[in-house]
DNA sequence: CAGTATCCCATAGGATACTG
DNA sequence: CAGTATCCTATGGGATACTG
């Protein structure tokens, strides 16, 4: 066991969620899954298309979202979570409730 | 990182811990704390005098670290975590348990 | 030892316009 | 609808040197 490099997963999950827009896209989705483009445009607050597609290829290649596209006019597509974000749940959970302690230790 | 009235917990959390060296610092200080400025920069992998100030004083300001000064010669300066950082234990248990998860998930 | 003072840069993120 | 294509900016972060 080598215990001095258990901080490296704190990196790399930082390095993974800790953009602006990815867990707030992600935390949508737990709520309702999956979810259209438009859709996400307009409950991810103030993001703009750019950086929604941007940020839901990464997830893709991160394997948290998929994507799938129905051959309708117009256009269909459909985000949602794979199992695998399933696991951040807890994350999430815990960031939520110490930003509730914390927002509430500042004012 | 900016401080700005957020609403969402989450993204309160990330604006809050998001940064590279935010949760390394405070992860190094769980481990044993309080430590001085010098052996932070040594146990801190790669980060730099100006970057490890920068942090300190913020994460002063947000009162999850504190400093003590005591006016030896040379000077010796601590910093250990508040009361309000232990509440940081479970985000940090949870992101590590999630970086060794996708850490195995995408090699 | 515990920092500052500068200067610099890459890139995350944003605004606007356009298309299959 | 679901994106691209451009272009642009702010700032988080880094390198180096210096000081009380």
């Amino acid at each position: 066991m080598k215990k001095v490099e258990i901080k490296c997963p704190i990196d790399y999950s930082i390095a993974l969620l800790g953009g602006k827009w990815t867990l707030p896209i992600i935390y949508v989705l737990t709520k309702d899954s999956p979810k259209r483009f438009k859709v996400l445009e307009r409950e991810v607050n103030g993001i703009t298309p750019t950086m929604l597609t941007s940020r839901l290829r990464a997830l893709e290649e991160e394997k948290l979202v998929y994507r799938k596209i129905y051959p309708t006019i117009p256009p269909t597509v459909e985000y949602g979570l794979t199992e695998n974000a399933e696991k951040l749940k807890p994350v999430i959970n815990e960031l939520e409730k110490f930003g509730l302690f914390h927002q509430g230790l500042m004012k």
